[in-house]
DNA sequence: CTGTTAGCGCATTCAT
DNA sequence: ATGAATGCGCTAACAG
């Protein structure tokens, strides 16, 4: 419906071949004369040759497209990973397709299924909460990774972060700086990554010898807004505290500005950190210290594995967990 | 290559019917007596048939696919078109495919290449640099919106916000305040975006009786850190400055920080104006005053116009212009 | 090495 | 209203 396309035909005539041997030096699967290859060439420059992806797509069963569906476009945290894949995508043949899940399961499992549609190569899932069996059925038909969750199912597909240890380590700041009223603004209880920070941050106040007060965990759900409430409801508490670790650095910048609103001064008063290491955070007054999470790196290892199953490479990869580093503030003292 | 799949032959001979006939009422194209017509859509759901995306665009030529090019994934303001394209197309029947131009004139070249290829229905830019004669070109194959960027020749394709206005508008904000001596912080003199807020900034100076002074206006490119550097190169100029209009958010938030290093508060000593209304925006201390721009209208029509011109509506509006408002800062005084 | 041929799954025109 | 037949553009056996 386009434009006049010109075809493989238009390039065999023209190069006085047969079409089959126009598709083996397009596709390099058979050894081809020089000559006629070089004649085969030159037709395709000289009309701009343009193979048609779906003639391809239906005829070799390929689509050369990976599906890559993100939790919500303009997340700091997915759009990083986003980024990776991109490059590690590139220049490999294969062409990423987009979906946003909106944070929501049925437009996860519906952009899926879009992406499923348009006969995609591979799959790489960014969190979500699409249930590990109905992954493991796409698992079955295209080289699949997911990308931040833990999936006991399907462990070999996994690739994430230890967050464990990302907790422990904001945690063990603070305490190293002599902090010993630590509270906690976590992400949703049901969340696996907020139960994983849960869970380092009182891993690390324990091997301090502090014993974790549950009146110092106060539940977020990873966004802005949920900070903010989470200063109100921990102040309302009136318990001390002294430094705060924010399962984000989303909710680290509510914090801040809550605890703003009630005069109370960042680092000043009270220590902050965060995780995620948002571009923002370094531009923050003064700048959030936080936990430098990979993201680029996870999207460029995604997208590896993805293409080393794709040229055959069976053997999976165990879940590659990453190191973290802590970001110190630049913040200047007045 | 993925799995058995069922085609239009199988749901045709479950349902006794021919497959022209199965065709017909999965289109809708032609009436079908309502008895085989139910027998189809029994079949379809009984053995889940899903049509082959290369089989139809291969036989009639769409791919019921839109591509969006955006400038970057984890730009604030890309980003909320994205979500306006993505909520516009939705239960359109049309898939969105978004591509990453990472900001640079090659990437965008490719990546639009790569999305023709892929027989795209319709295109939507966002932004960018490539050049007018290009995107003409592909005007004349798929109907096409360039969103944030005024190209004269082809001026019926353009959806902007106008950028004078919205630089008029904080610059007077910024007179109204009673300020004489306001800086711009300028995007780059090559971006037509950064002309026009640069060409509002001066308009409302004049109306207010302010001669322009070229030595308060410094040039960035639009990203955090350009902001800094932007304040540095103002401040050693020794001119007077009691405000500052930067061009976009991302370089107030540089330039913020940039000033809390010299010891200057905003907005105590300097008053401070962004545009772009990113979230992080409010989440400052104190929040960040900005012009809102509606990112995600911007990026609802775009689909609209594209779904529009796919019906047939060959009636193309005139260029858009939004509406912007001011987002006072809720700082709390101290 | 290379040309010929048979589909891939579906939309559609042409008869009926 | 509906079945049969064609072809979309390309890949992949299949014969040379």
């Amino acid at each position: 419906m386009t434009k006049e396309s010109v075809t493989i035909n238009d390039i065999a005539q023209r190069a006085g071949v047969s079409i089959s041997t126009v598709s083996r030096v397009l596709r390099g699967t058979t050894p081809v004369s020089e000559m006629k290859r070089t004649a085969v060439l030159d037709a395709v420059a000289a009309l701009d040759y343009q193979p048609n992806v779906f003639a391809q797509g239906l005829a070799s069963g390929q689509s050369m497209a990976v599906g890559v569906l993100t939790q919500n476009f303009g997340s700091p945290f997915y759009d990083t990973i986003l980024q990776g894949v991109v490059h590690g995508l590139h220049e490999s043949g294969y062409f990423p397709i987009f979906a946003d899940g909106e944070w929501n399961l049925e437009r996860e499992t519906a952009a899926i299924l879009a992406m499923m549609q348009r006969k995609i190569d591979g799959l790489i899932v960014l969190g979500g909460h699409v249930a590990a069996d109905v992954l493991g059925q796409y698992a079955e038909q295209v080289p699949l990774v997911v990308v931040g969750r833990h999936l006991p199912e399907l462990e070999e597909c996994c690739l994430q972060l230890d967050n464990v240890q990302a907790a422990y380590t904001a945690t063990n700041y603070l305490i190293k700086l002599g902090h010993r009223h630590i509270a906690h603004i976590s992400g949703r209880a049901d969340h696996p990554d907020a139960k994983d920070r849960l869970k380092g941050y009182r891993q690390a106040l324990r091997e301090a010898g502090i014993r974790p007060n549950p009146g110092l965990v106060v539940e977020g759900n990873f966004r802005r807004q949920s900070g903010v409430l989470a200063i109100e409801a921990l102040l309302s508490r009136g318990l001390p505290v002294s430094a705060i670790f924010a399962a984000n650095d989303q909710m680290a910048f509510g914090a801040r500005l809550a605890l703003h609103r009630r005069g109370i001064r960042v680092p000043d008063d009270v220590s902050l950190v965060g995780v995620d290491d948002e571009p923002a955070a370094a531009f923050m007054i003064p700048p959030l210290t936080t936990i430098h999470q990979p993201g680029v790196e996870l999207g460029l290892e995604a997208a590896r594995i993805i293409l080393g199953q794709l040229k055959g490479e069976a053997l999976r990869p165990v879940s590659l967990t990453t190191e973290l580093i802590v970001r110190e503030s630049t913040a200047v003292q007045r």
